[in-house]
DNA sequence: GTCTATACCTAGATAGAC
DNA sequence: GTCTATCTAGGTATAGAC
């Protein structure tokens, strides 16, 4: 039997509103951020909405969380693949050149979040953590069949491809002409082969 | 003899204002961004400040350029010296560890100034591509000495450098653990050979 | 040139009807 | 659960006195 005041239907709402925000922000951009525009997107008033949500910040959060969560599954596939780090990660950053609204969102709360008191704080620092660790691991599978530089250490490495790719995605958001694939390809390249010989 | 309204008067001002609100910003942090604190700072009121920059979005990119005026004398050495892009680049990254408020301005501006309409557009634009041409040029003669791979145009590694240099701020507002200087060293070491032979 | 005071706006949050 | 209406806060910009 349905629980009182069923609260599974509540869930399954949100989960419906996440996604169309989604899709509204990723479409159209996030213009001023304001929750009366995602509001009007997804067909609720802005009240109706925070009572989701609680606060802004929170449903600002839980789109990239949703956002997270759609990516994770569609572009993930087999981590010790040599095609995972060069293709997969190529894929999602070509992906994201089509979602400029989530690619903004996703750089200005990053910033936002620095303070320790920010809501969206811990989900940034364990996001980048959970980022950092899968790539740094995938590396070190290529570092180990020796397609990779070890000139460098694989967690330091993945620090760095996440700091290109998301300082890419400011230069991009200044200049849609920039090539945020091409950049990560040709860097990912200069480093395949092994250092070599003292001097050949 | 001095002009009615002697407005070299207002310029020297301006410049001092400028001058006491890049310490402000740098040591402080910039908080919540607004007129007021900045104001209170350097010792004006609100009215008093905009008076002399009109706007809020002009007044922080003045103190962006002042920035960049200030850092130009201080860390730009001789463009053609092998240390120039090792180590006068890591001293600025060094040097941006101490002052955490510009970063953040700097971070959370660029981001803003995506839309073309933005007060700060322009300045961003311009200022990105100063920076790749002075790099580029550096990292090209590095090549030409034989000292870095020649695996990646210099045009491209110029946009990584600045992409990874803008991409490892974010994450040490988050985390001031994050070893900037460290990170990018590391990056140019590992791309400090020339491409292998083949096989050795 | 600088201040005080205020107008005005935007936006998030909340109360209460339905 | 959702809306309308309203409250409140905070911030920029401006008017006008000194």
């Amino acid at each position: 039997m349905a629980k009182r005041g069923s609260y599974a239907k509540g869930v399954a709402k949100r989960e419906e509103i996440l996604t169309r925000a989604l899709e509204v922000v990723a479409e159209q951009g996030f213009r001023s951020a304001s929750v009366r525009e995602i509001a009007d997107a997804v067909g609720l008033s802005q009240a109706g909405l925070l009572h989701y949500f609680g606060t802004k910040e929170q449903l600002f959060v839980e789109i990239l969380r949703k956002r997270d969560e759609v990516d994770l599954v569609r572009f993930t596939h087999d981590p010790d693949s040599p095609a995972f780090i060069r293709e997969d990660y190529a894929a999602v950053i070509e992906h994201n050149s089509e979602v400029p609204g989530l690619v903004e969102l996703f750089s200005r709360m990053s910033v936002e979040a620095a303070d320790p008191e920010h809501p969206a704080h811990d989900y940034f620092v364990a996001r980048g953590e959970a980022v950092r660790t899968t790539f740094a691991e995938a590396l070190r599978h290529r570092q180990e069949a020796g397609e990779l530089t070890d000139a460098i250490d694989a967690e330091t490495l993945a620090r760095i491809f996440q700091a290109v790719s998301d300082g890419l995605q400011v230069q991009w958001l200044l200049d849609r002409d920039v090539d945020m694939p091409g950049a990560v390809g040709a860097l990912f390249d200069a480093l395949a082969s092994p250092p070599p010989p003292r001097r050949p």
